[in-house]
DNA sequence: CGTAAATTTGACCAGCTGGTTAAACTAATA
DNA sequence: TATTAGTTTAACCAGCTGGTCAAATTTACG
């Protein structure tokens, strides 16, 4: 075997990523992935059997790499308040480094939602909230959370660091006017959905 | 002329209109619009002669749609709590009409962020924000809102409705489990949304 | 060195896609 | 009825796309 396979295979796989990510499943094409990777179309072929497999391991490699960045939140030794905090210092500084995963993860997910329920049916998120609600349960009595609410605040918090980069097109424009940058109106959301959630949930 | 020019017309735009909304631009096909506005390929190029002109006809009528919709909200004469319960429960409403809406819009202006800002450019967002800012600034005293944070606030609120919609594939996935229907959902949110906001800005 | 297995290539193909064209049809109207 | 402008159609095309194939090259190793 030639001793490069395995960079021609990470090679292929940055390619495939870089352009899957930037332009989407339907809209990337193999020519320009083999391209980018410096290698024939038929090599790619070679390695990668069709586009679907190439696209399918892209996918994967994406969602857990997400999964894995952010199941330990959980599991921090923090305050319910520090968690929070905690929560969108880390996540809105992973998708200042990685803007476009937002958009692309979204779009595939509505393009074809049978991919990413595969995906989601090993992961127990009722078990994960429990685990959740339960290491706070005494702080959450003080709060205006309950089991039920759960879902709604978890989503919320979610919504509060994802969506501005998902809709970055959008909020780009409509900053522009009052001249705040994409970039420095992230910076200040790391504090003020922090604050912002935190009021939420307290008691008055 | 045929006295069914309009007829034709307007099939073809809400045949293009679910094509696209459902595929996107990419994904959809000129030959399937025809079939499902009953005519012939040719016929469609006839009256919108590329994809092109077809697909920024669709767009621009969708967006010009939703602030349509939306830009009497500012208008409304109700306090700011009572716009806030008003905007979540018509914008929550008209998304469970056009659940693919958030979708689509997301990822064609990532797709092509010069065709929103070409439409935004017309959109005087720091103007919306100082009248909204005025008419309640009587209120907003009590509130932690400043006129600087006026867009922290604003794309929040965004976020809190238009979110779960467009990552629905993910949410319905960690719903299942809890035995939680996505409507149910929907509707729960449009309270828990308004009094999450309502809480956070209240000075404590 | 020699050979078999793995890797890489250029040329090729069938099918689809957006778009065109020339001819046929329809309805108003003079 | 004959003319004309607008509408609709079937057949066609060039170019691109994912995918294939046989041959050439490189590498491991006895």
């Amino acid at each position: 075997m030639a001793g490069n396979d395995k960079l021609t295979e990470e090679r292929i796989f940055e390619a495939a990523t870089e352009e899957f990510v930037d332009k989407g499943m339907d809209g990337a094409r193999m020519q320009d992935i083999a391209t980018r990777a410096g290698i024939n179309k038929a090599l790619l072929h070679y390695y990668f059997r069709t586009k679907d497999h190439l696209f399918n391991a892209v996918f994967e490699m994406i969602a857990r790499k997400i999964m894995k960045k952010f199941a330990p939140v959980f599991d921090e030794n923090l305050s319910l308040e520090d968690k929070i905090r905690f929560f969108f210092r880390e996540h809105i500084s992973f998708l200042q480094e990685n803007p476009k995963l937002p958009g692309f993860l979204l779009n595939e997910i509505n393009r074809n939602p049978a991919r990413i329920k595969k995906l989601l049916s090993s992961v127990d998120f009722e078990d994960i909230w429990n685990t959740f609600y339960k290491q706070h349960k005494e702080v959450l009595l003080k709060y205006n959370i309950s089991k039920e609410t759960m879902p709604q605040l978890m989503i919320s918090i979610a919504a509060m660091s994802v969506f501005p980069f998902a809709a970055r097109g959008i909020i780009e424009g409509a900053l522009m006017k009052s001249g705040i940058e994409f970039n420095d109106f992230m910076e200040e959301r790391k504090k003020f959905a922090a604050d912002f959630v935190i009021m939420a949930i307290k008691r008055n």
